[in-house]
RNA sequence: UGGCCUAUGGUGUAAUUGGUAACACAGCUGAUUUUGGUUCAGUCGUUCAAGGUUCGAGUCCUUGUAGGCCAACCA
């Protein structure tokens, strides 16, 4: 393990404390706790790897439990695509959990805290409630129903779960204080009515805890020890430690719970309601669009695992605002599929080049690397014939000597191939390049150790022979917003500033080796960057998704 | 204008808890390269402000400034 030397984040600090403390490392335990309301994204991919990176590092139990409290946006559907998610980024849980499994034990609680005068049943309307709740500079004012007797509330509340009345027609509440500068503590509500198949427990509650009732009180059970969340329920952290209060045992482990700033990408956003509203109104495909910042989308983009693992340790956890740059992820891609991702040559936006001298109908099939960063070389074999396609942007009718591709009277080399020289070109009405004629220099054949073949040429191409060429389907992103930060704007809906041309779909050409691609494999397409396989590929047609370019320090020079 | 949280290069995160501000990305140079990729070497640039405590402050205190969060029968 080289984490030696690694320093510890906010949270890593809090846990060591506590154990210098006294807290037994035994007693260590994790949850990642998702509603099942939507598909996880990036954002959660930071909170998986810490919550789990954690279970790792100290050797603990790391809970899965989903919060599924509230049955009108929860669904079995996001329950299995949670774990597949959790599951392809690589980590265990100890135990698979669910808030739905504690509504017994919460609603014995809860009776007790009528017993002792902790809960109330309050029979207003949410309007009348919201009056009297105050505003942060205001203290809030009592519910009418505020001193119920035990014995009223007992048998409401049973009615309320045994569904005798209507949704919104009744709610129990916590009896705290409602001149708390903490508006979650003036008598925040513990159940509601709703009248709703659950996904878990079907139509047998009519009640349904709410988040801040359930949340503690679910870490409670299972025993979790650190109980970490994002920023914004700092607030609710005293609440928390009150619902705790009431339920706590001295010889059990008391949950903590602490916060930490959610991580943002920039060019996207995290948020579930502005996901859903992408995949509704057809802006994307669906959640695993690959323009998705969702784990689904990402995978079907062609980021791996550890791309996602490296790329969250990279950024780290901490409780200031941020904005991460989308080129951090992008790096953590490129810097993993380097390694892994067999080398290929496609070409994407074909220009055919005859090479005048070479034999008609003669085919020639030449060694190419799979990866040059392998450590032990392996090769496959390439055609070779009198007519390649090349890039369009890889020929110049003239150009500087920046410019280390194809120009008329140049030479380049062809990639594991020979180099050639541009003689002509020919054009059709339009002034379209459309064949552009070249010599080759038959002694210069990559490998075959002739003086020709040591030549240094400044540009090396890459090709695909064209009468071996498979045609495939690419389809290349760019990214789904113009703006670095699209839901920060008050003024401006996130919606305006979606990027029309975030796809572009080609025609491309592909070497024959890649005729049996399956769904999710992943190769460099040589100079281009970075393709997996699409799953919507066939028998008969193959798509590929570009994941993401490489690094192109021509693109920056041209562009100044 | 009540309460809570935060402030370190362009971005993200560290700093042995009061002891030389560093790591990664991005940028820029150059070398290597049959990928304008990779790799390697170098370079640019940082503690919100003002006071205070101290031999010494990014760290502690005070005040200010800026940003975020809190008034859903959402989580």
């Amino acid at each position: 393990m080289s984490e030696e030397k690694k320093s510890l984040n906010f949270i890593e600090h809090i846990i060591e404390e506590d154990l210098r403390n006294g807290f037994s490392t035994d007693h260590l335990r994790f949850r990642f706790p998702p509603e099942p309301n939507g598909y996880l994204h990036i954002g959660h991919a930071s909170s998986i790897c810490l919550n789990f990176g954690l279970g790792l590092k100290y050797d603990a139990p790391v809970n899965l439990r989903f919060d599924d409290t509230n049955p009108e946006k929860e669904e079995q559907e996001y329950v299995d695509a949670i774990k597949r998610d959790v599951e392809w980024l690589g980590f265990k849980w100890a135990h698979e959990c669910y808030a739905s499994d504690y509504f017994p034990d919460l609603y014995k609680w809860a009776v007790e805290f009528i017993k002792a005068g902790k809960a109330y049943v309050d029979s207003q309307s949410s309007d009348e409630m919201a009056k009297q709740k105050g505003t942060p500079t205001v203290p809030g004012t009592d519910s009418p129903f505020r001193n119920r007797s035990v014995d009223e509330n007992l048998d409401l509340l049973e009615r309320m779960k045994n569904g005798e009345f209507e949704a919104g027609s009744h709610v129990l509440r916590a009896k705290i204080d409602m001149a708390s500068s903490n508006m979650l503590m003036r008598d925040p509500i513990m159940y509601r009515i709703i009248h709703k198949y659950h996904h878990r427990t079907a139509n047998n509650w009519c009640i349904y805890p709410m988040y801040d009732w359930a949340h503690g009180e679910s870490d409670y059970l299972e025993q979790v020890s650190h109980s970490f969340c994002t920023l914004e329920f700092a607030m609710h952290r005293e609440l928390y430690d009150w619902f705790l209060d009431q339920v706590y045992d001295i010889e059990k482990v008391r949950p903590k719970q602490r916060e930490f700033a959610r991580r943002n990408l920039s060019h996207t956003i995290v948020s579930k309601r502005k996901l859903l509203k992408l995949v509704q109104e057809k802006f994307v495909t669906a959640w695993d669009d690959p323009r998705m910042p969702t784990i689904s989308g990402l995978r079907r983009r062609g980021y791996t695992p550890d791309s996602i693992r490296n790329f969250a340790d990279t950024i780290g956890i901490a409780k200031r605002d941020n904005l991460i740059d989308v080129s951090l992820l992008e790096y953590c891609v490129r810097e993993d599929l380097n390694k892994k991702a067999a080398r290929v040559m496609a070409v994407l936006d074909p220009v055919k080049v005859i090479i005048t001298n070479y034999p008609e109908g003669q085919e020639e099939w030449l060694d190419a690397e799979n990866n040059p960063e392998e450590e032990v070389m392996t090769y496959r074999k390439v055609p070779f014939s009198r007519e390649i396609y090349i890039e369009r942007e890889d020929f110049r009718e003239e150009a500087n000597r920046k410019f280390f591709r194809l120009k008329l009277g140049g030479e380049v080399r062809l990639k594991n191939a020979y180099i050639i020289k541009a003689e002509s070109c020919v054009k059709d009405a339009d002034g379209t390049i459309t064949e552009i004629h070249c010599t080759y220099d038959v002694d210069s054949k990559s490998g075959s150790g002739t003086e020709a073949s040591m030549r240094k040429v400044k540009g090396t191409l890459h090709w695909v022979s064209v009468a071996h060429a498979e045609q495939v389907e690419v389809r290349l992103y760019d990214r789904l917003f113009n703006d670095a930060a699209p839901d920060s704007h008050k003024e401006v809906d996130f919606l305006e500033f979606i990027n029309p041309d975030s796809l572009n779909v080609v025609k491309g050409f592909v070497e024959p080796s890649l005729k049996n691609v399956k769904e999710g494999e992943t190769f460099q397409f040589q100079r281009l960057g970075y393709f997996c396989v699409d799953k919507d590929t066939s028998e008969n047609s193959i798509v590929f998704n570009k994941t993401v370019s490489l690094r192109d320090t021509w693109a920056k020079l041209e562009s100044k």
